[in-house]
DNA sequence: CCGGCCACCTGCGGGC
DNA sequence: TGCCCGCAGGTGGCCG
């Protein structure tokens, strides 16, 4: 379900939501794991150590949320249909897998339907060396990401430009919809290969990566079925998708007519006129 | 090392 | 109504 701008707007809202502010957070009473079989399952021995521990910080890392337990570090990521949420009750609903129990009385809730999601736990100070982490590429939104890393990391490579930019090891947090919404913002088609594209095309690509990025986030994310934010809102960049899930349709720029292809078994759409 | 494919799951909508 | 199919914001692992 969520790329790098859903799991932004989720993080915002937890931080706004649970008032964590300047280490200060709400303390876990009581874990409850109600199906630890998730990718992995919950680690059931390693969790029950954030019990007593406060919620200092909420922070993401490409499309991983980071609970910052002070010594201990939760990880949790969404997969296709995971999500967080708050509640002041205890009425649970199907697929509510693994619950926070707050010093507040409330109940931090982790939802996924699919069970592609993962929460993990490790020391604060290895986190970014675990093995969920250590092979992820830069932030597109921070100064790592240049046309240029792209250009060079892509000289060798044989694959298509849509695989590439959804590759996490070369940038993160671009996933399925925002790359090929890249893409036509771009003017490049997702099939065309990496090694024909030169520096400037990769500048062009990487600004508009990070300006899409940007404005979803600000539009708190692209809501097709199940997205919601934490606090159950829908985010709002759907009306703003050019290209994805518009098959059949007509551009907005040209008028010719979307396209959709399957490309490593992923839905892709383009405009066969304004790509090249 | 690289590219391509599979598996992991549940739910929904459309066609018959 | 019910069954079957294809489809869905992801990614680690395996194979050639």
């Amino acid at each position: 379900m969520p790329e790098l701008p859903e799991v932004e707007t989720i993080c915002q809202g937890l931080l706004n939501e649970l008032g964590v502010c300047e280490t200060d957070g709400p303390t876990v009473t009581k874990l409850v794991i109600r199906k630890a079989q998730l990718r992995v399952p919950i680690p059931k021995r390693k969790i029950q150590d954030l019990v007593g521990c406060k919620i200092r910080n909420i922070h993401r890392r490409a499309k991983y949320l980071l609970f910052d337990f002070g010594d201990q570090t939760m990880l949790s990521h969404l997969g296709m249909s995971g999500s967080w949420r708050i509640i002041n009750d205890d009425r649970f609903r199907k697929h509510d897998h693994f619950v926070l129990v707050l010093n507040d009385g409330r109940n931090l809730v982790y939802h996924d339907p699919r069970r592609f999601g993962l929460i993990d736990v490790f020391e604060t100070s290895k986190v970014s060396q675990s093995k969920w982490l250590q092979h992820l590429g830069p932030e597109p939104l921070s100064k790592e990401l240049n046309g240029k890393y792209l250009f060079d990391k892509s000289r060798t490579r044989k694959i298509n430009v849509k695989n590439f930019i959804m590759d996490q090891k070369n940038v993160v947090g671009v996933g399925n919809i925002y790359a090929s919404e890249a893409l036509f913002m771009a003017h490049i088609r997702p099939h065309k290969k990496v090694k024909s594209m030169n520096l400037q095309k990769w500048e062009e690509l990487t600004e508009v990566i990070r300006k899409i990025l940007q404005k979803a986030i600000a539009m708190k994310g692209t809501t097709l079925r199940d997205y919601v934010q934490a606090s159950g809102e829908k985010g709002e960049f759907k009306n703003q998708l050019f290209v994805y899930d518009r098959y059949g349709l007509p551009c907005q720029i040209c008028h010719g007519m979307i396209k959709r292809s399957v490309i490593n078994a992923r839905s892709t759409y383009w405009c066969p006129n304004c790509q090249i």
